[in-house]
DNA sequence: GCGATCAGGT
DNA sequence: CACACCTGATCGC
């Protein structure tokens, strides 16, 4: 939870994240993404007030981050006030004292964040200097160095000081799963489950948050199923992530939510209250999206763990872990780094000390903590690709491969050799519905739902979607509130409506490497690519399927070793894209604003790009979506012609690159696995890990990247 | 009645 | 495990 005060010391007449207490009085506001903790104040009748009476006073966000935001009736009145900031494109701004007329330019760039929908970094560059703030977020490594606009004439920037995400920021997060390895898992787990029969269905357990749509639209994309959420409104503008989830509860794949739903699960009930119509109880397994992690060289588990009968934990997170972090700011090599949250069991002073040897003047004069980087500006890309094996390859995030490719690679394997047996003496299971379903979303099997009497009284029914025409053939669907007619002027599904599969396009690289890749990725599932992986997991590492009544070992993920099958050239620098600033006046006049047909439609459109693409999972070609952009943004920046010419030619690139960009594994630039630099010994970390658990301050003189300057 | 805060829960 | 967020109790305006 953000613990971070609204204010940076550069620019402290900003405020970002914070709208309480003193940012009341802020010259422009800042909003990283929907979150509450990040939103503290944001409905205040004081800031409403000042609003009212401010000509100039803005909140800035992404375009997602608005749309979002504005979805939700309470913070309506934001509309007139919100300035939208396309994602990787510098935006002059000016913060203004209205009392005084003081002006103070600055550029902001806001940066895919990986954290949630809408979610960015926002890099402030001005007479303050250049600021990072990372807001939530999660990269995995190496995606810094594939943003763009943190680098100029070839560098990474000079970043003296950044705001970051510290949640995991605790060696004891060391690892967490990369995005593909948690999500490869979850799609197993469900695949044993719903190809069953059509009464099986698994219920996602995911908290009331935005950060769980890229789980939804893989797996909806995967299974040709929906995913079943209580309401919709805010993806309305978002046909990525629409696509994929409905409110027509006959699907075999819920994240619905009740108040009470733990009791309705434990009644084998949805929360939804959908039943068989024909009476079959619905088999539920339900799946707890919840954060695992493995310390430094701690053994894995899997990513899956069975914790009941029916209930199983996969392993998702919305934040970096601390690999990934270190990675980030090895980097970056920031000169001060501010936590923005005190991580569980720490304090303040704790993550200070923790940061300190990631930070460059402490690697400066100690000793490298553990990138021996040797300049503070780097080049930005010098190496190829380096060492095999190590973390790197561990966690590298093959998620830059396009993961549709990716899963399909996976699955290909893993469901011939392990969840294909698993699977063969199942129950017969309806013929209509097989692995890898081709059918259309929600009609995909012929169980019939109906209502149950005693379904929860919540109000989704305004929400209720009428889908095609020929669903009713096959589900049957009655209202939950018969007396309430259905809405059906809301978001009704046009059949020409953009399906997901086609903002990407199919890519013959990886697959074609299929058949060979699938035999060698065996083997690196076994241990031989990526050794540490799985290395000393070749126990008690068991993926329980659900249709095993004892548990299968099996290892569900190992995308790690993918990334070494799909190395590609480095991407080229883009000309620093500095020269091309939109300007932003206080009054907002972009035409986004108040087009919601064409600025809208692409409000998702941020996670196009390489670096937004994996930190999403998602791998859709950008081509379409791209030219969209193109357009819009013509007249979104219609002030500056720069800005709308370097645009296009950052969007042309980033098409014609997506897919080696896409490729390269994190290991693209020339920094050391971090492990290796450290080189700890197992029985320090042994007293290192047995005097955090004792929650003792720690003074360790073996373990420099802990000390660090500490002299 | 509303908001802020805290405790407790998932 | 933590995270994000909900609910309910309490307090003050």
């Amino acid at each position: 939870m953000s613990s971070f005060q609204g204010r940076m010391q550069e620019y402290p007449s900003a405020s970002i994240d914070r709208f309480d207490r003193d940012n009341l009085l802020a010259k422009a506001y800042f909003l990283s993404h929907c979150h509450k903790d990040h939103m503290k104040g944001l409905r205040a009748p004081a800031l409403r007030r000042r609003l009212e009476c401010s000509l100039k006073l803005r909140l800035y966000c992404s375009p997602v981050t608005k749309e979002i935001l504005l979805t939700s009736s309470k913070y309506k009145f934001w509309e007139n006030y919100i300035t939208v900031i396309e994602v990787e494109t510098p935006t002059q701004i000016s913060l203004v004292d209205e009392t005084t007329g003081e002006k103070e330019d600055i550029v902001v760039t806001l940066l895919p964040a990986g954290h949630c929908p809408g979610s960015v970094m926002f890099l402030f560059e001005g007479e303050g200097g250049t600021v990072l703030y990372t807001g939530d977020f999660r990269l995995a490594r190496g995606e810094a160095s594939r943003m763009e606009l943190l680098h100029s004439a070839g560098r990474v920037k000079d970043i003296p000081s950044v705001y970051l995400d510290t949640t995991f920021c605790d060696p004891k997060f060391y690892q967490i799963p990369t995005r593909e390895e948690c999500l490869n898992g979850i799609l197993e787990l469900v695949r044993s489950w719903i190809t069953l029969s059509s009464y099986h269905v698994v219920w996602l357990n995911c908290k009331a948050a935005y950060g769980y749509e890229y789980l939804f639209t893989n797996l909806s994309e995967e299974f040709s199923l929906k995913v079943h959420l209580n309401k919709l409104d805010m993806f309305n503008n978002m046909p990525d992530i629409l696509h994929h989830v409905t409110t027509d509860r006959t699907t075999q794949i819920h994240a619905c939510r009740h108040p009470r739903d733990e009791d309705f699960i434990r009644g084998t009930r949805l929360p939804c209250g959908i039943i068989a119509r024909d009476g079959t109880p619905l088999r539920i397994i339900t799946i707890k999206p919840s954060t695992m992690w493995f310390g430094e060289r701690i053994k894995r588990t899997n990513v899956i763990v069975r914790t009941g009968e029916s209930s199983y934990r996969a392993c998702f997170s919305f934040h970096s872990s601390f690999s990934e972090i270190k990675d980030f700011l090895a980097y970056i090599q920031p000169v001060k780094v501010y936590p923005n949250v005190v991580p569980m069991g720490r304090n303040f002073e704790d993550v200070k000390e923790i940061l300190k040897p990631l930070c460059r003047t402490c690697s400066g004069d100690g000793e490298p903590a553990y990138k021996p980087l040797g300049q503070l500006k780097r080049s930005r890309r010098s190496s190829v690709h380096e060492e095999g094996g190590d973390y790197t390859d561990l966690f590298d995030d093959c998620n830059l491969v396009p993961l549709k490719q990716k899963l399909r690679f996976l699955q290909r394997w893993q469901l011939d050799d392990e969840t294909r047996d698993l699977l063969s003496d199942l129950p017969q299971r309806d013929p209509s519905i097989q692995s890898g379903s081709m059918c259309e979303p929600s009609v995909c099997s012929t169980t019939e739902f109906f209502e149950c009497e005693e379904s929860n009284e919540d109000d989704d029914d305004e929400d209720e979607e009428e889908e095609e025409a020929d669903v009713s053939s096959v589900w049957k669907e009655e209202p939950s509130h018969p007396s309430v007619p259905l809405t059906t002027g809301e978001t009704v599904w046009c059949t020409d409506t953009p399906r997901w599969d086609m903002f990407f396009k199919q890519e013959p690289v990886l697959i074609s490497e299929t058949e060979e890749g699938s035999e060698s990725a065996k083997e690196q599932g076994a241990g031989s690519q990526s050794p540490k992986l799985f290395s000393d997991s070749e126990d008690g590492d068991s993926t329980y399927f659900p249709s095993q009544s004892s548990s299968q070992s099996t290892h569900i993920s190992e995308p790690g070793s993918q990334g070494s099958l799909l190395d590609a050239e480095p991407i080229h620098i883009p000309e620093n894209k500095m020269g091309c600033v939109k300007f932003l006046s206080g009054k907002d006049n972009s035409p986004s604003n108040t087009t919601p047909g064409v600025g809208k439609r692409n409000s998702w459109e941020h996670q196009r790009g390489n670096h937004s693409d994996s930190a999403w999972g998602s791998k859709r070609d950008t081509t379409d979506t791209l030219a969209n952009i193109n357009v819009r943004c013509s007249e979104h920046t219609s002030l500056s012609s720069n800005a709308t010419d370097g645009h296009q030619t950052e969007s042309a690139q980033s098409s014609t690159l997506g897919l080696k960009s896409d490729s390269q594994t994190s290991s693209d630039f020339e920094i050391p696995s971090t492990p290796d630099s450290e080189v700890p010994q197992p029985v320090q970390l042994n007293v290192l890990y047995s005097k955090l658990a004792a929650g003792e301050t720690v003074q360790i003189e073996t373990n420099k990247q802990l000390s660090g300057s500490k002299s």
